[in-house]
DNA sequence: TGCCAGGCCCTCTTTAGGGCCTT
């Protein structure tokens, strides 16, 4: 598969368009079931964190007070990312968080975003939950750190697809697992996950 | 925590509503 990256933002809330920003971003790079690069930091946006958020992320004001600005953090987590796909889990947070602080400096993105959690609903329905850490435990992954801080949770993300690609891979007897196939099972109809997967191996074949 | 989103899924559905998941 090609190099894909795989990111995890903390930050002061769910909702960027009411003000929200991130307070860490990592990046975790993954290529043949491998992580082989990273990047973390904790970024100065200039907004007070919640007490609930601190508790949540351990992540503190005065923590992010001596931390580097967030449009320089985010031209190096960009220049990092370059133009390979993405890949987080529940992207539709990440993705807007992402493409937001992007426009913030200049610039827009560049890949596209598959959801780890949406391909894990396919791939693996019968897990209790989908949350991150219960998909982590279900498929007996190791644990990376402390949940809600970044790194750990793009480290698990980053396991957690090599570990959906794996299963992709021996379900469907499929050499190699892309990017592309990755978005285009997690836009298919929940019950057509073996005709979208079909359809896709004959179009390149 | 606030009661501010968005895309997906399920069902007591489809002229709808609520839960999941992310901080």
């Amino acid at each position: 598969m090609e190099t894909v990256a795989v990111i995890d933002f903390e930050t002061t809330g769910l909702y960027p368009q009411y003000g929200d920003r991130p307070t860490e971003i990592a990046v975790i790079m993954i290529r043949d079931g491998e992580v082989i690069d990273r990047y973390q930091s904790i970024m100065n946006a200039g907004v007070r964190i919640s007490g609930f958020i601190t508790s949540l992320t351990g992540i503190t004001n005065q923590m992010v007070h001596s931390a580097p600005p967030a449009e320089r953090v985010m031209r190096e987590a960009a220049k990092f990312v370059g133009d390979a796909p993405l890949v987080a889990h529940n992207a539709s947070f990440d993705r807007r968080f992402w493409d937001t602080e992007l426009e913030r400096i200049g610039r827009t993105r560049r890949g596209a975003f598959a959801c780890s959690m949406l391909l894990a609903r396919r791939l693996l329905p019968d897990a209790p939950n989908h949350k991150l850490g219960t998909l982590v435990a279900y498929a007996g992954l190791p644990a990376a750190g402390v949940y809600h801080r970044a790194e750990a949770d793009a480290e698990m993300a980053a396991h957690l697809t090599i570990h959906l690609e794996n299963q992709l891979a021996e379900r469907f007897s499929l050499g190699t697992v892309t990017h592309d196939l990755l978005t285009q099972i997690q836009k298919a109809p929940k019950h057509q996950l073996v005709r979208c997967v079909e359809r896709y191996c004959q179009a390149y074949a």
